[in-house]
DNA sequence: GCAAGGTC
């Protein structure tokens, strides 16, 4: 029999088809890939009897980058990634899709690819086709690749798709290798190069990374353009005419005037005038219309970020991880859609049966199914997946907290898109006074219909209007001229972002929260009270800067027209070749033209940063000139010598502190002192060997314990007591200004070991010739005070091995150092073992330093 | 260390 692979786009999808095409008769079993499984039956396939396996990817097996040797940042001239050669290299490489795919396509015959039905979807078609053709029978002819095209997950569309496959089209799929080439060099070139230029440069510019897209910067600058029309926005005075006309014996209506409000003060007082001289109002007409606030579509991926952001408070990233963790334990669908309209198929009742156990929901749902079942409105099928509607019922003590806040407004979202409509009565009094036109207005809710669900999208019932007859005449009770001042716009909100990314077509459904994201992380925004974003300092004189030098650089159609472009190629109008290079070469040019106008936007920068030799405070002396460096605590953090003009790195974490003067005996720096914070190492290290390691084989950004110096008291050889049992090349050091509480921590960076000993003691030293006998540890000098000392007989002293003497051992108490945060720690923390070490293999410390010693003689 | 696009 032959067998047939299937390949979709996402497990859930591969599910779904599976059960759909095997009419529920597909048995499932695990892969080579923890994220995918295969799903297997037997069918017809062009009318002979087959093996179906239907499998997926996760999105894109492959992404570009470029060779790796045009990666280091300091061999590589920025405006070379227009041209540096780029490979394709697995995307998650933790997944190891190729082989996976490889392997399910061992001696297949044909290939089905179910994809999604967009750009993304044709290039991943061919991401699968490079993976599997090897393996199949007849090596992968194009003749045996299918391309299943379908618009909507339904039964019907599905077999549909099954019974008129097509071919995969390899247009489309250029236009994405073009889009990712481009978004590439041109991100990665102005990325590297801006970062460069302006890193180290101010003190108080608080960024490691300045980076530059095409998505992510025009979303800045809806930010900052917001942020100028705060700026520069003049108040300007406004009159209005504030009348109020008395209407029976015990009510007073404030009219509204017309003409609105006015710009012009005696034009108003004129105009009050005139009124003032009438005596009474008289009424034109009564008018109550019935109106219709219409329910919502269904729910699609950027509703749900905007309501989040502004009705829940939670932010787009947070949500879509919040909805994905609500997808994946089965309580609503998949999130991310761009459809608004239910399927015909759909079937609404048993969707909204469950819900009634949800709370607050109950009666909502009782009243829906007792009157039919609900009508959805129109909407728009988009032909992804389909909205996002509540799976199950739930209730917050199995949710909690954000994922219950999200769930529910899921579940009221549905029920509200099925509900009916909210009719209300608005009626409108119009009046006239002296020629001039007066009017107000009222709104009575007739039937809530779904605003009961959505509290938001209520209406308020405000004054009725009362039933007046025209021609009727109302005493004018007063009229004033009431003033005002125009008032700036607010900050942009994070929803209001959104949607402006949506028309502008900047990002898609599943990228828009990851580049509000980036702009956040990267310094450029914050996000103030109500979710609105704040440009910073930094991303203000960013656009600003761009919109000195290329103003297309941030333009909201920078995206899409270089898409347009790409749709040709899509389209098979345009030669791919031919659109890479005239883009590349537009964009070559115009980061020719930024670099050679850079000065301009380091104006803005220089205005709004302060020089480094303005900046930062006094910590140690440089070895050169001996005057004191100022410490930049802004990252990344830095010593400067403003004597010397030179910047010193320092680690990117941590804090800083003078190690109580004393210089490097290679190049007279004054040490300092790094700390990762109480539960952490502490070491000494000098500024100078931190970027210019002093020996052979030390690496960069070492610090003394590192150093194989070999008298300097603070260096490895004095230091060092043991081999690290639990990395490479690590050795155990003493922490020499760590007493009472004595520590001992491995000198590598990557490795967390810390041990605890000897509290208490008045001092340890490492005894540097003397090797335990039985392990290779250099042995320990510990004194202890003559009043808590452990020893017997009132000694005070013992120099022994800290791991195979019985007492010191016993002191010693092994965990893990806290590197940053406690989710990054290495192998978990607490305690590791007891006190007594005598299963360690050799702990002589480890070969390096003899070699160094070697060195020196 | 960089982009934007998939998705786990």
């Amino acid at each position: 029999m032959k067998t047939v692979l299937m390949v979709a786009e996402k497990p859930s999808l591969a599910t779904s088809l599976a059960k759909i095409l095997s009419h529920g008769q597909s048995t499932s079993r695990k892969s080579s890939c923890r994220a995918c499984q295969v799903h297997e039956y037997t069918g017809k396939f062009h009318g002979e009897p087959v093996y179906f396996k239907m499998t997926s990817v996760c999105g894109h097996v492959l992404s570009l980058d470029f060779e790796a040797r045009f990666n280091n940042w300091d061999k590589v001239d920025p405006v070379e990634l227009f041209s540096a050669p780029t490979e394709k290299k697995e995307a998650s490489p933790d997944l190891n899709m190729e082989r996976f795919l490889a392997q399910e396509a061992r001696g297949v015959d044909y290939l089905v690819l179910w994809l999604d039905c967009d750009k993304e979807g044709e290039n991943i078609c061919f991401e699968v086709i490079n993976a599997v053709k090897r393996s199949m029978n007849g090596g992968g002819r194009m003749s045996s690749v299918y391309r299943a095209r379908f618009s909507a997950i339904t039964d019907t569309e599905i077999r549909q798709a099954m019974q008129n496959l097509a071919r995969p089209n390899e247009n489309e799929a250029r236009a994405v290798d073009a889009r990712q080439e481009l978004d590439l060099r041109i991100g990665c070139a102005f990325t590297r190069y801006q970062t460069r230029f302006f890193q180290g440069k101010y003190g108080d510019l608080d960024s490691t990374l300045i980076s530059f897209g095409p998505c992510q910067t025009p979303t800045l600058a809806f930010c900052v353009e917001r942020h100028d029309s705060i700026q520069t926005f003049k108040p300007e005075a406004f009159w209005r005419l504030d009348v109020r006309v008395q209407c029976g014996e015990h009510r007073v209506l404030s009219l509204d005037w017309e003409r609105g409000r006015m710009f012009d003060r005696e034009a108003v007082q004129m105009f009050a005038g005139v009124v003032r001289a009438e005596s009474s109002a008289t009424v034109l007409s009564v008018q109550r219309r019935e109106k219709v606030k219409q329910r919502p579509v269904a729910l699609n991926t950027v509703e749900m970020l905007r309501v989040a952001s502004a009705g829940l408070g939670i932010g787009p990233s947070t949500t879509m991880m919040v909805a994905e963790r609500l997808y994946t334990q089965g309580y609503i669908s998949y999130p991310r859609t761009e459809t608004t309209s239910y399927s015909s198929t759909f079937d609404l009742k048993a969707a909204i049966r469950p819900l009634e156990r949800v709370r607050g929901m109950g009666e909502a749902v009782r009243d829906l199914l007792s009157s039919g079942g609900g009508h959805a409105r129109g909407g728009h099928d988009v032909g992804d997946h389909p909205p996002i509607t509540p799976l199950r019922a739930a209730g917050e003590e199995e949710l909690g907290g954000d994922a219950w806040r999200l769930y529910q407004y899921v579940v009221a979202h549905f029920l509200a898109s099925v509900s009916a409509d909210c009719r209300y009565a608005a009626t409108t009094l119009e009046l006239r006074i002296a020629g001039e036109l007066f009017s107000m207005t009222g709104k009575k809710v007739i039937k809530p219909g779904f605003t009961a669900l959505l509290p938001s999208h209520a209406i308020r019932d405000d004054e009725t209007v009362p039933d007046l007859a025209s021609g009727a005449q109302l005493p004018v009770k007063d009229v004033r001229v009431a003033d005002g001042q125009t008032s700036p716009p607010d900050y942009l909100t994070e929803s209001e972002l959104i949607s402006l990314m949506e028309q502008h077509g900047i990002g898609t459904d599943a990228s828009i929260p990851v580049h509000i994201n980036n702009i956040c992380q990267r310094n450029y925004v914050t996000v103030t009270a109500g979710r609105r974003l704040q440009p910073t300092p930094l991303g203000i004189v960013l656009v600003h800067g761009y919109q000195k030098i290329d103003r297309d650089l941030v333009q909201a159609n920078m995206r899409g027209a270089i898409e347009k472009q790409l749709n040709l190629i899509a389209a098979g109008q345009a030669d791919f070749d031919a659109v890479l290079e005239h883009t590349l070469a537009t964009f070559r040019a115009k980061f020719q033209y930024f670099v050679a106008q850079i000065a301009g936007m380091d104006q803005l920068f220089e205005v709004t940063f302060s020089k480094l030799a303005e900046s930062g405070r006094p910590l140690s002396r440089c070895g050169k000139c001996m005057r004191y460096m100022k410490y930049i605590s802004a990252k990344p953090q830095r010593l400067y010598c403003a004597q010397c003009d030179e910047t010193h790195a320092l680690p990117p974490n941590g804090s800083i502190k003078l190690n109580k003067e004393i210089k490097c005996p290679l190049d007279n720096f004054e040490l300092v002192l790094w700390s990762a914070g109480g539960r952490g190492k502490t070491y000494s290290l000098c500024p100078y060997c931190y970027s210019h390691p002093p020996f052979p084989g030390m690496k960069r950004a070492s610090s003394c314990i590192q150093c194989y110096h070999p008298t300097c008291a603070l260096a490895l050889p004095k230091l060092a007591v043991a081999a690290c049992d639990e990395c490479e090349d690590g050795s155990l050091v003493i922490d020499p200004n760590s007493g009472p509480k004595w520590k001992m921590f491995c000198n590598t960076v990557a490795c967390n070991v810390l041990l605890h000993l000897c509290a208490d003691a008045f001092s340890v030293t490492v005894c540097e010739d003397a090797l335990c006998e039985v392990c290779d540890a250099k042995l320990l000098s510990v004194q202890f005070h003559k009043d808590k000392t452990p020893l017997g007989d009132g000694e005070t002293k013992r120099v022994a091995c800290m791991f195979c003497d019985a007492l010191l051992s016993s002191l010693v108490r092994w965990e893990h150092a806290v590197a940053k945060h406690p989710m990054h720690r290495r192998g978990g923390g607490g305690k590791r073992r007891g006190g007594g070490g005598h299963k360690r293999r050799s702990n002589k410390p480890k070969d390096k330093m003899a070699a160094l010693e070697a060195y020196f003689v």
